[in-house]
Parts: structure tokens; sequence; C-alpha cells
DNA sequence: CGTTCAACCTGGGCGC
DNA sequence: TGCGCCCAGGTTGAAC
């Protein structure tokens, strides 16, 4: 589920722990299979508690949560992955069988006792605890390319401007720019007016221009609607209100519904395994001066 | 290099 | 009611 939007919304739901110590830990045994924690949940127990968090960061769709260990040692990080119905909760969790991770903090002067869980329901999510060199092996420019906020045209050519992907499977590579998903990926397309299916390598400068404004600017946007909440059930903010970007979703989830720019139908294709939407009369290749035909592969061979 | 598939999990929704 | 199937915001590794 959660994207940048939906990641940097639980950011700051939890920018409180901040300057607070870490008085309780627990990797609840709940009556699902266990996530994915390093190392083993005791070990990790063991150097958080007493510890103070020092700060509360994100990079691409994962959170970073950084501790001064209780001796004064090295910092260390949680690095949390919700993957698809991983969140932060600090109120009461959905159902208490799915409570992954749960954080004590300490009272302190002008802030009572509290509580942070992580709770995910389909348990894909990962919780490691590293040092500042698993940090990077992990969350470095190897594996996460620039912020999806603020990625540019040049990064997105450097780094995909060869590739015969289709745009829309190159921009779920983390390694180009961090922070789209599948929801984010069909509306940055559908607002850039390009066809998911193109190949990289015949975008131009100027559809490079627009998906890169379109990408800083939907997911700005979708950062201020704290995300969009699909059904009910998996992501919400912290504190348990649903986010509001997905009232503003023009093609994802509206297969067959009218396109708020020609009224022709949505459009829901399949693309590495993932369902992709778009409108293909809106959406097409730069550089074709009019709508494409809806996908018969027959008639290329000419030009 | 790029695509396809399976796997990791739980649960909702649909057709029969 | 129940069963089987498809779907879901993500990521990884193996096979072709």
């Amino acid at each position: 589920m959660p994207e940048l939007p939906e990641v940097e919304t639980m950011r700051r739901g939890i920018g409180f722990l901040v300057g607070r110590r870490i008085a309780r830990a627990e990797f609840p045994r709940g009556s699902v299979r266990p996530i994915l924690v390093e190392p083993r949940p005791a070990t990790v127990i063991r150097k958080i508690v007493g510890a103070t968090i020092e700060r509360v960061d994100r990079r691409g769709k994962r959170i970073l949560i950084g501790i001064a260990t209780a001796a004064g040692g090295p910092r260390c990080w949680l690095v949390v992955e919700p993957r698809m119905t991983g969140r932060f909760v600090t109120t009461a969790p959905p159902t208490p069988g799915h409570v992954r991770l749960v954080l004590g903090l300490a009272a302190r002067p002008g802030a009572a006792a509290a509580t942070v869980m992580f709770w995910d329901l389909r348990g894909l999510g990962t919780i490691r605890l590293v040092d500042d060199c698993g940090l990077e092996r992990l969350c470095g420019p190897e594996k996460l390319g620039p912020d999806g906020l603020t990625v540019t045209a040049a990064d997105l050519v450097a780094c995909l401007g060869g590739s015969r992907r289709a745009v829309k499977v190159a921009l779920l590579d983390q390694r180009a720019v961090a922070g789209i998903g599948n929801i984010y990926a069909a509306e940055i397309l559908f607002r850039a007016g390009i066809d998911p299916r193109s190949p990289c390598r015949r975008l131009g400068a100027a559809a490079w221009d627009r998906i890169a404004a379109e990408t800083r600017r939907v997911l700005a946007a979708a950062v201020r609607c704290e995300g969009s909440s699909i059904g009910d059930e998996t992501y919400k903010t912290a504190d348990d209100r649903p986010g509001r970007f997905q009232r503003q979703h023009r093609v994802y989830g509206r297969t067959g519904e009218a396109c708020t720019g020609c009224g022709g139908a949505v459009q829901r294709i399949v693309q590495a395994q993932r369902s992709t939407f778009f409108c293909p009369h809106c959406q097409r290749h730069p550089g074709c001066g009019r709508p494409r035909r809806p996908q018969l592969p027959a008639t290329r061979r000419m030009a």
C-alpha cells in the first residue's frame, strides 16, 4: 500500500518520537506468522530499550528511526518497510492480532508516556536494526534513487533515458526514483499525458520534463492530502484518519469509468504482473500527433 | 538487458 | 453456506 505520500504521512504522525526514551519494546506473537525482523527480536529489544530516539526520517517508502544507544555508542537505525499493508498507529490498532511491534515511550516533563505500534495485516513488511553501514547498504544510492518529491528530469534521463522498459514499469524502479508505487505511477503518467507502455528511450526531453514535474507535483499534493485511502481497510494516518488524495485519482482503480479529460473509458492493462490504469485517448506516446487506437498490435510493420 | 513467474502473507469480494 | 478463484498500495530472486 504505502507509497511516498503515505509513508511521509506516517513519518509526520510519529514525529513526536524524537527526543523520547524507549521504555519498552515488544514484538508480539499474534495468531499470524511473524514478519521479517533482523536481527532476532530479542537482540533488537536488548539494543533499543533504554535508548533515546534522535530522529524520524523517511527514505523512499521506508521509515528510518535514528536511535542513540543507551551506552552512548554509535547510533543505530530502525528501518521499517511497510510494504503492502504495514502502518504505524498511535491509537487502537484495527486488529490486535496483527500488531508487529510495540514501542513504549517513557514519560518526560511535558509529555506523558505513550505507545506507538507497527501494524501489518498481510505481514509482508520488514523491520531491521542496522548501523550506519547497514543503512547505507539498505537505503544507499545503489538501492534508492533521488526522492520523488525533488526528482528532476535530468535525474530520470540519466537513469532511464536509454532504457527499453515501458515507462510505467521504469517509474516503479526505486533505484531510478524513490517513492513511486502503483497508484502514483498511474496518476503521474495520466497528468503528464504519457502512454504507460511507451519505451523510455522513445521519450523526448519535453516528455521527461512533464513526467518529472508531475511526479513532484502529484506526490506533494498527495502528501498535503495525507495520502490515498482505498477501500477502508489498510492505510490510514497514525491517528486513524483516512487520507484524502483518493478523491483526486483520475485513473487508478477507475476501469471502465469516464476519463475526466475526454469522457472515454479508463482502461486496465497488466504490466510486469501489476495493474496499470490509463486513458488511451489522453495518454499518448509523445511525438505522436493523434490519439492512439486502443491496442491492435497489427498495423505496426508498415511505417 | 528485459520480461515473466513465483514467493512472501492475509483477507475481501465475486461467481457458482 | 461454502468453495474456489481473483484481486490488493511492495519487493526479491530465479529462470528464460
